[in-house]
DNA sequence: GCAAATGAGGAGTAATTCGCTGCTATTCTT
DNA sequence: AAGAATAGCAGCGAATTACTCCTCATTTGC
């Protein structure tokens, strides 16, 4: 079944947290309070978006995450892409990034269209903001039209 | 990552063979033999195939698996949907239908989004005929018209 | 009628991935 | 110096995946 890991959910609900607070400094421990999930769980991927660069840290007494932009710059697809790693739908997908070939590339006529609806669903997903993700979507996906708060 | 799983890749190339030989009878060994995998392997998505109504068998000797429609029917969520089962992106995305409840309902969000997105990429998927697994696709899939088939 | 070729329907299994936990080190504030 | 917080891993049980195999049913050809 095509799914996001249930780590991307929790990602997404952590991420959006910032929708309603959207420059505030919030430690591991509360977001897992506030959302009720494991501490250790929250804080692994708190300290996940930091990596790929989603959030900044503040370490010591009263440290904690904040984001690095503004939701309206932040992507489904980075979300999902920092925790669950790239899209990727089938194995043959990065084959033209890397040097890997597929076992089937002689009889198989799938290669370029997989390809193509690998990218589709990427183009989708980021556009999708993260202020989508907290709000009711219009039904046909468009641009993120939500203004963008300067600091 | 998001990916459809292997089976269901193997069962897109499987299914583009009758893209090319639209009314053939062919058996599950044939289709081994053709797209080198092992035969178990490939009669069972084929046996998966069928009891989802997207092949029709003929037992016996010379016997085999044939389309039930023509492949501009078949939809690539038919054949995801056949192996994987339904696209469900996230666990809360079947609530509605299910009686189950998400953990997170009171300060979650994502749920009607989320949704929606689920929604989003069934209709692009159903947008794409086993033909157009094939063949070059358009660089911008058209817009979902929605033909479901249940089989 | 019998044998061979084929599909039907499962059961079983090794390997992998997922979901989650915990530990220790480091950094910052007071 | 103490305490609160992040950084960076390592580990592990459970679930899922990717197969394999076995037996039964059906059809055709001889």
């Amino acid at each position: 079944m095509l799914r996001f890991s249930k780590m991307a959910d929790y990602g997404v609900l952590l991420l959006s947290h910032w929708t309603r607070n959207e420059n505030a400094l919030v430690s591991a421990r509360e977001l897992a309070d506030l959302y009720h999930m494991p501490q250790s769980l929250a804080a692994n991927l708190l300290k996940t978006f930091c990596k790929s660069g989603l959030l900044e840290s503040q370490r010591g007494l009263h440290g904690g995450y904040r984001l690095t932009q503004p939701p309206s710059n932040i992507t489904l697809l980075d979300i999902v892409g920092a925790i669950d790693g790239p899209v990727q739908l089938t194995d043959c997908v990065l084959e033209a990034e890397s040097n890997i070939t597929c076992d089937y590339l002689d009889v198989c006529s799938c290669h370029s269209p997989l390809h193509t609806i690998n990218e589709q669903i990427c183009d989708y997903l980021r556009s999708l903001s993260l202020n989508d993700l907290s709000e009711n979507l219009p039904a046909v996906p468009s641009p993120a039209t939500s203004e963008p708060h300067s600091l």
